[in-house]
DNA sequence: CATATGACCTATG
DNA sequence: TCATAGGCCATAT
């Protein structure tokens, strides 16, 4: 069910660009599923593998990642996040530094901070 | 069919 | 910052 919407989450989810991050939330706006948040963890949840999508670059409204403590994608994706540049500090991503602003910038602040 | 459970969010106090 | 409440909804039991 929802395929269709799977679909449009997981190209939205592709287009995240490498270096930022956005939310559940902020996922399913653009993709145009209003509010259903939940929709795009269910998505990435059955994603294909082979669909090699950044999925990392997905974290929740409050700026830290969704999966439980003990779970093993959750230092997966921190690693990732971190490989990319994307700072953890208490656990949690500074979105207002790092949240993806389609259109906008496509690189964090430092990145531009050091080219002026 | 009824509950429970999440890779969730926003508003409010 | 924490807690609560209401919204959201596919899946699992």
């Amino acid at each position: 069910m929802n395929e269709d919407a799977y679909e449009r989450i997981w190209e939205t989810v592709a287009s995240i660009p490498r270096g930022r991050v956005a939310t559940y939330g902020q996922v399913a706006e653009l993709a145009g599923l209003g509010r259903r948040a939940r929709l795009v963890g269910h998505a990435l949840q059955r994603a294909p593998a082979s669909l090699g999508l950044p999925w990392h670059r997905v974290i929740n409204a409050r700026g830290q990642i969704a999966f439980p403590k003990n779970h093993a994608n959750r230092r997966r994706q921190l690693a990732r996040l971190r490989a990319e540049d994307v700072a953890l500090r208490d656990g949690r991503v500074d979105l207002g530094r790092y949240r993806w602003r389609p259109g906008a910038a496509e690189w964090p602040e430092e990145y531009l901070a050091a080219e002026r």
